[in-house]
DNA sequence: GCCCTCTTGCGAACACTGTACGCACGATGC
DNA sequence: GCATCGTGCGTACAGTGTTCGCAAGAGGGC
């Protein structure tokens, strides 16, 4: 016996009928990306299929294709929507300063939702996103009132961005080996830091460099960085 | 009827008995690796499979798994074959020359190879191979011989390790989506321009930037942000 | 009321995936 | 000659993305 199935004549009682149809709110794209948002933020990205993505949704796996052309489609919407969780300074900030909003903010959401850096190398072309639009366009006028050209501006969103980008991978790998351990961040660093220092063991450099690094923590080796990134454009504005 | 099977009383006869054991080069790791390598530059990531990598090595899918533990220890170990091929400056070379060869090299082998750039967020733990290890103690040595201490030389090499693949994710993401085009660089870039101008057409500036940008080359504006970042280090040098 | 079209959900099916298991076989050590 | 070991692989299982066709409700025209 099947539960949940069509059974149009199987029992002849409007309650054993499933409501469905217009009775109760249908599925859309917007529910369907906000859910797969949630499952890739708590289990991962191997975890989301098109079936464990429908039952989450009440829905059949199928169902999803009407409003999603296929699984790539998905996970583009899914990069879009948490992009639009990057904050935005207010218009009349300083350049600098309203750079290194932006930079912290998209560092802070792949912290969140560490699979997007995963999964950019994968999908081409998901800058055409409103939202990352939005936020080129946010970060090319901070560009632009510090000097830059258009042309130039936009060379220098592509190397911060990458720079970002670049450590959120990092950042993003670290994470996931983290999470698929089980176990908390100090145990999981105690457990990988002798086999870290084996592999460094035939350059003694590297080992010292490790040991002397452990107290770097990662907010502060990316803020180094970005700082490091903005004097050099800074240095090369016309 | 079945070829290739075990056919151990089919057919009487030594030539009917495939050649195995011994008589020809059994599968080997190195083996393996360098193949899937060959595979993932030729027909990409999704064309991974144990089943179409034995295919290629005239083998079973499940004899793979005698050499390598799962997929994902495959690609760990395709990830540090391909650091293999980065180049380093010889050992007196200059500390900002010799990183700028560095970070090119890699840059170029990330677009021979765009899909490491895709793996490198999926994959946890990825630095512990032996080719990244020696990368990463030839690029400390640079560092140090520029004046940074142990740990402010580590500091520098994650940051400048996340520009130089926070670049390639970028291209290697460009490159994907021209090969599954099936177009020349030519023609995907003319037919993806309206597409990006369309979507970029509620902001005026980042219209014009594009536009204005169009002839940046990929290699120049890598540089571009490959010495911005070199500055902005050495001014930060003890 | 009726019919007709359009949209939506979905069960079944297909080709494929990673991998566990156990058997068969050649090589090797005693 | 015999036991043991390493290796290849056929089979099987649970799962994947996606296509197809059917069912059913919604909405429009009369």
């Amino acid at each position: 016996m099947r539960y949940g199935g069509r059974m149009t004549s199987d029992i002849p009682s409007v309650w054993a009928r499933p409501r469905r149809g217009r009775e109760q709110p249908a599925l859309s794209r917007e529910q369907i990306v906000a859910e797969a948002v949630k499952l890739l933020d708590s289990d991962g990205l191997e975890a989301l299929s098109m079936r464990n993505l429908g039952k989450r949704l009440g829905a059949g796996a199928t169902s999803l294709y009407r409003h999603v052309a296929s699984k790539e489609e998905l996970i583009e919407f899914a990069i879009d929507e948490v992009y639009g969780e990057v904050g935005e300074s207010s218009p009349d900030a300083e350049w600098r300063a309203g750079l290194i909003i932006s930079a912290r903010s998209v560092r802070e959401m792949i912290k969140r939702h560490p699979w997007v850096a995963a999964v950019l190398g994968q999908i081409g072309l998901s800058y055409l996103g409103p939202n990352v639009m939005r936020l080129s366009n946010h970060m090319l006028g901070l560009l632009e009132k510090a000097g830059f050209s258009p042309g130039a501006a936009e060379k220098a969103l592509s190397v911060l961005l990458a720079y970002v980008i670049g450590a959120g991978v990092g950042e993003a790998a670290w994470l996931t080996s983290l999470a698929r351990s089980g176990l908390t961040e100090e145990e999981w660093t105690e457990r990988l830091k002798p086999v870290t220092l084996a592999a460094a063991a035939p350059y003694p450099r590297l080992v010292a460099a490790f040991t002397a690094a452990q107290e770097n923590s990662d907010q502060d080796t990316f803020d180094y960085g970005l700082e490091a990134m903005l004097d050099g454009l800074a240095a090369r504005r016309p």
